[in-house]
DNA sequence: CCTATGTCAGCACGACTGATATTC
DNA sequence: CGAATATCAGTCGTGCTGACATAG
């Protein structure tokens, strides 16, 4: 049972596994998603602001798009007054993207009442099932890593 | 450290850590949904009708989307070939789908090639991150089961 | 001159709501 | 007659590619 004994069998089975997981909470998150006023790309946008000022290639690679569609979404919180973009002083062809004072409330009331929707499916777990979704959440972290490269 | 003593502040870091990883997620199943000739919405539908037929109703359902949509995508299959719709003897207003000889290799090749890259990620992975990996989707099943109820 | 960065224009896909048969 | 099932029509959100302007 070790590594190089059962490569294919057990690893297929183990992706389509978590393939259909996946594919399962892709709805799950649409549901999630569905009910605020900010949408989930944007709400994932917001989030990349919260520091100093981000470049527009930088917050396409985070979510794992095109510049043109991160673009998009940035004109349409810049629009709903949400974010502000800057010429970035360093480098004349690059703009940096920033938090308005009036994008701090809406992302963090929006994220907050996500998350508490998601604690309380969660809730209903057993001890046992929330350790071992803590167990994997890291390992999931390194999978969408090695994807994003 | 007992269940009783932390409800809210551990619940909800969980909770978030498991939003950010699936958010993350939406964006990797779109990679590997990316290539391939069936869309993932069409691949999904598809692996239902492996049984006898499926009402649409049923599909929708399943795929956690609303009724027209589903009609859309069957709609689209069928065109291509690659499902059947015909009417449920038992109830006249039903339509029950079922996947066409034709349909039968390209959904099992599609889900293959997919799997297969999954695994190819996975592989990179250490015996220990893939067994907490599997202890969890059990896990994330039953999530994404209370969602849809 | 070539590359990098960002925006614009046009397109595709997939979901939704609301309205409409048809059948139970 | 009211409820259930499915379809149609129209709209919206979000991604993509290709073309372009501007700066390094």
């Amino acid at each position: 049972m070790n590594t190089a004994e059962k490569p294919a069998a057990a690893l297929q089975a183990l992706a389509q596994d978590f393939r259909d997981a996946l594919r399962q909470s892709v709805y799950l998150v649409r549901r999630l998603d569905a009910d605020g006023d900010l949408s989930a790309a944007q709400l994932s946008t917001l989030k990349m602001l919260l520091g100093d000022g981000v470049r527009v290639g930088e917050i396409a690679r985070n979510l794992g798009v095109r510049v043109p569609s991160a673009t998009e979404q940035i004109i349409k919180l810049e629009r709903a007054g949400l974010a502000r973009r800057e010429p970035d002083p360093d480098d004349s062809r690059a703009v940096r993207v920033t938090l308005t004072d009036a994008g701090l409330a809406p992302v963090a009331s929006a994220n907050e009442r996500r998350t508490t929707v998601m604690a309380g499916v969660l809730s209903s777990l057993s001890d046992e099932d929330r350790a071992a979704l803590a167990a994997a959440l890291p390992v999931i972290g390194r999978i969408n890593a090695t994807l994003l490269a």
